[in-house]
DNA sequence: CGCACCATACCGTCCGGTCGGTATGGCGTC
DNA sequence: GACGCCATACCGACCGGACGGTATGGTGCG
């Protein structure tokens, strides 16, 4: 599906990778119905031809950025420097900490094109759905084992899954995006990642928790 | 702006109406810039005359709906019973439950229009993205009150707000409706706003929100 | 040569928007 | 109440441009 390995690096990425970037970067702006296939070799410098020659239709990109998105943030949190400390809880509250401070700047620049790209063609594309879902949803798995390690090492029962706690997570994150474009404003979405993090102390009792 | 009360009453309203009917149904479904003029027009049964009659342009018909919206859900919010209980804390907790009882059946009727509006014109279309914003954030209001009215009757102090909690219930619902499309499961929404309920409770110290 | 990579010119369709025209009904005048 | 006048509501053919996609050809490299 994606055969490029590109022996010799070519300068700043080649054509492909440019318009993966390019798309990474209109479809958060704008949308993906209002980015035409002309902006995107505009923006990547590219023409026509090489689109084509890259992906088979405009649909197909949409894919294609959409696991470009989880393979280039899932390398960004895996690198991240959250996953230190030595308690799970930390580790968690460390990885929401982590979410808030890289809310700032331009909203184009910190919002989740999954999250956009998937409430466009939800019903329109189920492939570009389910490869968003997948982007959404393994990035949620990946905080499932620190919030079920927290769960055990301090004997916290409830009627909650980690799973559920982490994909709520993810929903707080989509949802702070929303509420930042609809009063203009990055302090609205971190002031929900703020609640989240006050949810979480109080779910495992931690200090700073308290109401 | 509009002022037709046709004697004659033509069957089912007006063709303005027909046309918000039809572009809140489709814009839900398959977003903003996706849904042509023509689509709209097919839907509401009415010609391209029609619309650009009622409508200057495609954007004032997308500023209209979400005037649309937040009048419709308004009057549906304002007549639920969830108003009902003598506690605040218990009203705010109602709100809840219900918002959690219109989540199932089809995702294009559950959805929010202004959310999944805004995120597609958030940069290009000032207007809409104002009528969106306003259209969440006044709905959001609505529910300060009681939660004013729940803090100080139960003392509870903390480095929160009101305004900020009543956002933050719809930035979880937001994302709740995200998380929906991505699992392509309503219930992924339902278990995010369980965690919303979970916060409340735990935040008031009311039963049923222990870990 | 053969193949991957890309450029350019082009095609048919669909899009938002325009425009001339019609039907209807309220209203003032006599 | 008959008539002229006009605003509102609506129709549907049409336009220019933008859109996604294609066909063809060039170029460098193993």
């Amino acid at each position: 599906m994606s055969p490029r390995p590109p022996l010799n690096a070519p300068e700043r990425g080649d054509a492909r990778t440019r318009l993966l970037e390019a798309a990474r970067d209109l479809i958060r702006a704008s949308g993906f119905a209002s980015t035409s296939v002309d902006d995107l070799c505009r923006a990547a410098g590219v023409t026509k031809g090489a689109f084509f020659h890259h992906f088979e239709s405009k649909e197909a990109l949409g894919v294609a950025v959409a696991e470009f998105w989880s393979q280039t943030t899932g390398a960004l949190f895996a690198a991240a420097p959250y996953h230190e400390p030595a308690d799970p809880l930390d580790r968690v509250l460390a990885y929401v900490a982590f979410r808030r401070a890289l809310i700032d700047g331009d909203r184009a620049a910190y919002t989740c094109l999954a999250g956009t790209l998937i409430q466009e063609v939800h019903d329109s594309s189920p492939a570009v759905r389910a490869a968003c879902g997948r982007a959404i949803l393994d990035h949620a798995a990946t905080l499932e084992a620190d919030i079920e390690a927290a769960r055990s090492q301090r004997g916290i029962r409830g009627d909650w899954t980690a799973q559920s706690l982490a994909r709520h997570t993810q929903a707080v994150l989509q949802g702070a995006f929303i509420l930042a474009k609809a009063g203009d404003d990055a302090a609205l979405a971190r002031e929900s990642v703020d609640h989240l993090e006050r949810y979480i102390r109080l779910l495992f009792g931690a200090p700073g928790g308290a109401p």
